[in-house]
DNA sequence: CGACATGTTGAGATGGATCAACACTTGTGG
DNA sequence: CCACAAGTGTTGATCCATCTCAACATGTCG
């Protein structure tokens, strides 16, 4: 989708940077100075409360920009974990301003990426507060297997799914044994398949219908 | 705080539009050609489900831009609707490219507006997700509160307050009994008292202790 | 005056939470 | 090679935060 703009952005690049997965990209509350675009793996973007309640905001893939948001204040409000290796693009924030500056075609392919994230945390929300466990996890799985494809991680309709049911529920607002007993009768209904493979979804309109959630069409530049 | 920002955009207004309290500023499903910056006056951004469910995104207030996230798609997937009359600055879309070439500072601000406007979907998920009812509605009070007190809206520590509780069900996705009862526990424990002439906290360090939220000490042009 | 929006309260129902096991896999150190 | 811990998935039993249904009160407005 953003082929063009990333490499665009990877000519401010001052580095790349390589996590296992598991690690920190930002950690909550520390003050980073970088931004990265990713390159290659997934990552979770998450808030905790001060008892360890936790909220993931949405979920980073290739071609997704970090480091804006948690740019605001001083103290990264929210912590990016990786879930799988992960290959960042990096650069420093003092490089963001030249960029708009001497491009600024590139500044507005910025604003349309932090755009397109708070579209699909506001979809979330939308589950989060108004779907039901059933309806929410059926949003979930169809929103995370089309970006996939479109990002061409599938083969042959099966995506490598690094997700645990932990995390849906942590995205969902669900306890893990609810998402368990959701996800059984999604899977029951034959609305998708895992295993070691990945993640397969054989009827993807019926999960679409179920959510009553239909992706927006990719644009890409779409303002103008 | 973005009292800078405001005044350089208006200059690429075309026009100024005047709704009333109630009307749809966009629709769920139009196609909008134009942008906006709040001049004057409250609103609601809002996502329904097919069967009417609705779910509020977050309050726009004086300052907050709209029509960019809404614009992705050909087909708005969400609609604006004010609460009280509104003042706004109008411009078309065709305008917004200009406006980075020309002035990237600018640009620059969109973007931040842009971010802004999601770190509060952020905290509002994490709310809906993971807070209980008495906590997110401790939140949302004092988060508008605290705007619009930044907006210098407050007399005295009051402010005028157009929200009802169905406004603060549907932000929260709480029922409407539920938010009741528990405004009701939240008056009772003297944490906030409304009338005719506005909302008024009482107590907000306590609010923010019951609710973990410390809100962002605001940063103009933040970034760089 | 009635129609409508908003707020309030009670009673009962339920989706989802919590607590508690247990199975399976993987990695690790002895 | 085995014992063990840690992460993940699964299932049952029970509880409760919140929902739904149903009234009713108040204020505004044409």
């Amino acid at each position: 989708v953003v082929d063009d703009e990333l490499e665009h952005l990877q000519k401010f690049k001052s580095g790349e940077r390589h996590v296992d997965a598991g690690d920190m990209v930002i950690a909550e509350g520390a003050t980073p100075g970088r931004l990265y675009t990713v390159l290659e793996g997934w990552a979770i973007r998450f808030k905790t409360l001060s008892d360890g309640r936790r909220q993931i905001l949405n979920f980073l893939l290739p071609g997704d920009f970090l480091g804006l948001q948690e740019r605001l204040s001083d103290v990264s409000p929210v912590g990016v974990e990786a879930l799988t290796p992960m290959r960042l693009c990096s650069f420093p924030l003092s490089g963001l301003w030249p960029l708009y500056a001497r491009f600024p075609s590139l500044g507005f392919d910025v604003t349309w990426l932090v755009a397109h994230e708070e579209s699909i945390v506001d979809d979330t929300l939308l589950s989060v507060g108004r779907r039901t466990a059933l309806e929410s996890v059926a949003m979930l799985l169809l929103h995370l297997h089309k970006r996939a494809t479109q990002l061409d991680l599938a083969t042959d309709g099966c995506v490598a799914f690094p997700v645990t049911q932990t995390h849906i529920a942590d995205a969902l607002g669900l306890s893990l044994v609810h998402v368990n007993r959701t996800m059984r009768r999604l899977r029951q209904l034959g609305l998708y398949a895992l295993d070691a493979e990945g993640l397969r979804l054989p009827n993807p309109r019926a999960l679409a219908r179920l959510a009553d959630w239909y992706g927006t069409p990719p644009r890409v530049r779409p303002l103008i």
